[in-house]
DNA sequence: TGTACATCAGTGAACGCGCGTTCACTGATGTAC
DNA sequence: TGTACATCAGTGAACGCGCGTTCACTGATGTAC
């Protein structure tokens, strides 16, 4: 089976790129190997080199991936401050909490972009500030610069707490990590709602 | 060599427990062998088993103990609230940044502790709570419970803006990273300062 | 229109390597007599 | 006090396994004539 058009080789790439997506935010970028993530693809590991130069290539083309997708369903959102504090809860909750795999791509790998190459850390620099921009632009749409250490601030919180709520042994300590987030997050988003 | 006495048996168990946790916090639970480590340690790969049941069973030792040490270290700082402003400038520095070997468990491998074993994650659970309970206890000495969801703001927040600024490919975004948290983690503070 | 050829996505076996773990062995020390 | 023995932390080679990557090959399709 070869020699397809273009269009199938994109559709294959793309294939790839989200089935990859989903295990490395289950499993983690070491968790996932080529052979096991192929398969999962439908296809068998040779083929994986016809799409992506190393391990390391995918991992960049995902992260800046799964980063522009997440910038992107901010436009889904209600519109101005009412669409934040939808996104805050729908974060913290436990759906979210529980399929890390269709999730949010910094609460399952932040940590670990953190030692990836300088590609996948570029992948990700470009992503984050597109989503602190998003936020930021909804904070103060006259002027979003005066929002950005808000903005990072509820970013970086909501991070950590899906995080820690995944790390907790225990389910009532997680469901109150989600829930003193929640109020955190709509404290943060009301001091700063008169500006 | 062998046939130690019990303090030499506990010293060897500590150096491993010690030479884990840089390297987990370096190089993540997964980029760490045990053969290197045990090296690094100045035995050989063998050994380990003398000590440890399992690599699961270390990842669980040295996470709680990591966490115990972070939580006592906070016995060292100035007391009450100063204490925490001083914490946050720690916290959010560019040597804290550079160096995960030497610093928080949980900027370095948080996301990779939720995909744990139970053991791992219990351990996790039980110091974390400790060092809520440190930072309660500094808010709201004469009632700490009400400052819980405030010391867990502070907290994610740190956690979640540590992983991003190390995320971060330009070093200028991730030194405003770095600012910008320790800003909104003064606000956190002062947000709180008179109840 | 029909035929010969070039392309290249995908196959699947194989590469060397490092992983976590096992195991027969060593030999300095503590204990028993 | 001197000797024989048991202990067990540590050694280092080996185990099977999955990793990322390579490669000779396949065969359906597009192109050239």
């Amino acid at each position: 089976m070869a020699r397809y058009s273009q269009e199938h080789k994109d559709a294959t790439r793309r294939r790839i790129i989200e089935t990859a997506g989903r295990r490395f935010k289950q499993d983690g970028l070491d968790g996932s190997g080529i052979a096991t993530l192929m398969a999962d693809a439908g296809l068998t590991n040779g083929a994986f080199y016809a799409h992506f130069d190393s391990k390391d290539d995918l991992v960049a083309t995902v992260v800046g991936e799964e980063l522009g997708r997440q910038a992107a369903e901010f436009g889904e959102l209600p519109p101005g401050r009412a669409g934040l504090e939808a996104f805050v809860h729908e974060y913290l909750s436990p759906q979210h909490r529980d399929n890390p795999d269709r999730g949010c791509p910094s609460a399952a790998l932040l940590d670990e972009i953190g030692r990836c190459t300088a590609a996948t850390k570029q992948a990700y620099t470009d992503g984050a500030q597109a989503i602190l921009d998003e936020i930021s632009a909804r904070l103060a749409p006259e002027d979003p610069g005066s929002a950005r250490g808000t903005a990072l601030s509820l970013f970086t919180m909501l991070v950590g707490a899906m995080q820690l709520s995944r790390a907790m042994a225990d389910k009532e300590l997680s469901d109150a990590v989600l829930a003193e987030g929640i109020q955190s997050g709509l404290t943060i988003l009301a001091a700063t709602s008169t500006s």
